[in-house]
DNA sequence: CAGACAGGTTTGCAATGCAGACTGGTCTGT
DNA sequence: ACAGACCAGTCTGCATTGCAAACCTGTCTG
């Protein structure tokens, strides 16, 4: 089994998927962000959007931070170390995979 | 929406399935195999395996050739011309994704 | 007060990936 | 000749997904 191989055979399915490899990508830029911001980025639904989020949040990658600005409630996602490590785990992946 | 997510939002999930693209990319390599090469190369199991080339050969990916060596049956896999433009097409997709 | 919007969660459905059991045939050893 | 191993797959059943639409709570606007 050659190097790319391998590499496929190792990706994380939890960032493989491409709509969360966008919302990696995108907190990865912008460090920070709300649902709203990123529910126009990516085009998906909100049902959607959420489940996603979810997911990314109990295999730890991403963190929500809940609060209120006044009456307002401010959520906001942001990577956990944990999450950069692991898109940067599978760039690295993706790279080798494909030459 | 940037080109990079853009680039995600389009990718096709029949190459994107980490199976698949070991296949893919195998085939693309080697223009010919056959089921038990295949088979050692992605450590798949042959149920999967198979499935997986059946998508493939559905999607006109990859085109099955079976014929017979004297009393064997000899089994022989390639990509397609649209295969090959695909697996373009998505490295080309990734590689904007990932910047 | 009605309606729009924010910020989600819940539900239901169809498709998928996966492994293991099964089939049908050939080859090898005794 | 027969048992067992191997090749080449298919079939079946299960659990997990991804997806969209419906629903919910609360705020803000006209």
């Amino acid at each position: 089994m050659s190097d790319a191989l391998r590499a496929l055979a190792s990706v994380d399915r939890t960032i493989h998927e491409p709509a969360r490899l966008m919302i990696v990508s995108l907190l990865f830029l912008v460090k920070e962000a709300d649902f709203l911001w990123l529910l126009n980025q990516t085009e998906l639904t909100k049902g959607n959007l959420s489940a996603h989020l979810a997911k990314l949040e109990q295999a730890a990658f991403l963190q929500v931070d809940k609060r209120f600005e006044g009456k307002i409630p401010r959520t906001s996602y942001r990577l956990t170390p944990l999450g950069k490590r692991e898109l940067a785990r599978y760039r690295a992946a993706m790279r080798t995979a494909l030459g």
